[in-house]
DNA sequence: GGGGGCTATG
DNA sequence: CATAGCCCCC
């Protein structure tokens, strides 16, 4: 079974490239954030033919996540089941009997704000929702746009943007949090490289030129799914740079 | 000399299709309407190589003329010189001792507007301006989008739109008053023929496809100039599908 | 329906 | 820098 993460930026500016992706790669799952539409605008007629299923929740504007499967999706739930109402941040539903939980975290705008507050409650509240939904010896599959670096090897400059919302100590903290509940870094099973990043800042110059990015996507195992992992790794995907999106597809692949 | 006649509905989006449409068809003047750009964002540097001289003047968002020429643009004015200050709709200059008057007539909104008013006093307007500028024994052509269709011919189903603010009996009237003070239009001085439009509405659907048009663009001409007219015609461009414009470009051809 | 412009967001 | 969404206009 191969998974991908994408955080597309806009499902409906990126069909062409996740359409033409999904038929290259055949990924089995495919976990999308930010799609940004709600979801009477959700564009189904466009993946109606790409064979694959798909569920999404969405708003205007601001988040939406969506799941893309070639095997039949199950058990959807929708949010976290905490107060505040949440936000459309998350899909969990099952796969093969693989639980699939997409999560797009809060960015959490600044250090000072609220809504960096928010995020790292975000956490404790997934937290609790893998406490009370899974056991760490269940396979669970975490995927998506955690939107923290958690360590220097994955940011292009550490010392200068140590702090920020996505890389500081409170939001490493957070995520280490859930980790630590009973996840596995795919990525970092395989790799101690730096640089390998799936995100890169519009408003950096030539940031995808320069490298100057973060590792923001993850695929999260639980203890029986990281035993059947074979690879993960980063698909700088060239045609990207026909439409340019700001983050690229995260994949891993694990036996059946 | 080949004049010519295109409102370009944002020069910004159809540089490609001015460029290749000249280096195609090598008008000797070209005059464009609804550029849609204030002049210190005027195109300059992508018109630079393409052989012809250039004046312009727009604003932010609406309206905007410029003038193309292979021949040296000279005495060249802007707008009307009567009250109230004009909108940046029209350009005066000589080229080869040929006055050309390049417009943008008023839209008019709709009948019951004040736009529809500032339209027919602009027709008004510029009857003075001819009168107090120009004598109809002189080589004058006006040419642009006049916003008008002249008769039945001129629409595509003349019953349904009668009374819209560019074939009504008012805008008739204005126009008319206008091309008596001296001018002949050159396309019917060649053709009887109707249903050959220079403008579809983006909102008729399939309009290009039904030629569900307008006939609103014109090359008037004195009559020193109109007994030197050999041919005047619409060059429904194929260009034009790419990045669709809603105007097409009409030319008109005169003995030296 | 397709231009531009403006604003907010990341 | 590149999204969305809202506005105005034709």
């Amino acid at each position: 079974m191969i998974v991908a993460t994408f955080n597309a930026n806009s499902i409906r500016s990126r069909i062409g490239i996740i359409l033409d992706w999904l038929a290259e790669q055949k990924p089995d799952v495919l976990c999308v954030q930010e799609t940004k539409v709600q979801d009477v605008d959700f564009p189904v007629e466009a993946f109606g033919d790409c064979g694959y299923e798909f569920v999404f929740r969405g708003q205007k504007k601001y988040n939406g996540v969506a799941l893309f499967s070639r095997y039949p999706i199950e058990d959807v739930e929708f949010g976290l089941d905490s107060e505040p109402a949440d936000e459309p941040r998350m899909i969990t539903a099952f796969v093969n009997d693989v639980a699939i939980v997409n999560t797009y975290v809060p960015q959490g705008t600044s250090p000072d704000s609220e809504r960096f507050q928010y995020k790292l409650d975000w956490f404790k509240r997934l937290h609790r929702y893998f406490e009370s939904h899974f056991s760490p010896d269940e396979a669970v599959l975490w995927m998506g746009d955690l939107n923290v670096a958690m360590d220097e090897r994955d940011v292009h400059n550490a010392k200068t943007v140590w702090g920020s919302v996505c890389y500081c100590q409170e939001s490493i903290d957070a995520i280490s949090d859930v980790v630590e509940w009973g996840f596995e870094d795919m990525f970092r099973k395989f790799s101690d490289e730096g640089g390998q990043y799936t995100f890169w800042d519009y408003r950096v110059r030539n940031g995808v030129e320069r490298n100057a990015g973060w590792r923001l996507d993850y695929v999260m195992a639980t203890a029986a799914m990281s035993a059947k992992c074979r690879r993960c790794w980063v698909d700088k995907e060239p045609r990207m740079k026909e439409r340019p999106s700001d983050h690229t597809f995260l994949l891993a692949e694990f036996d059946d």
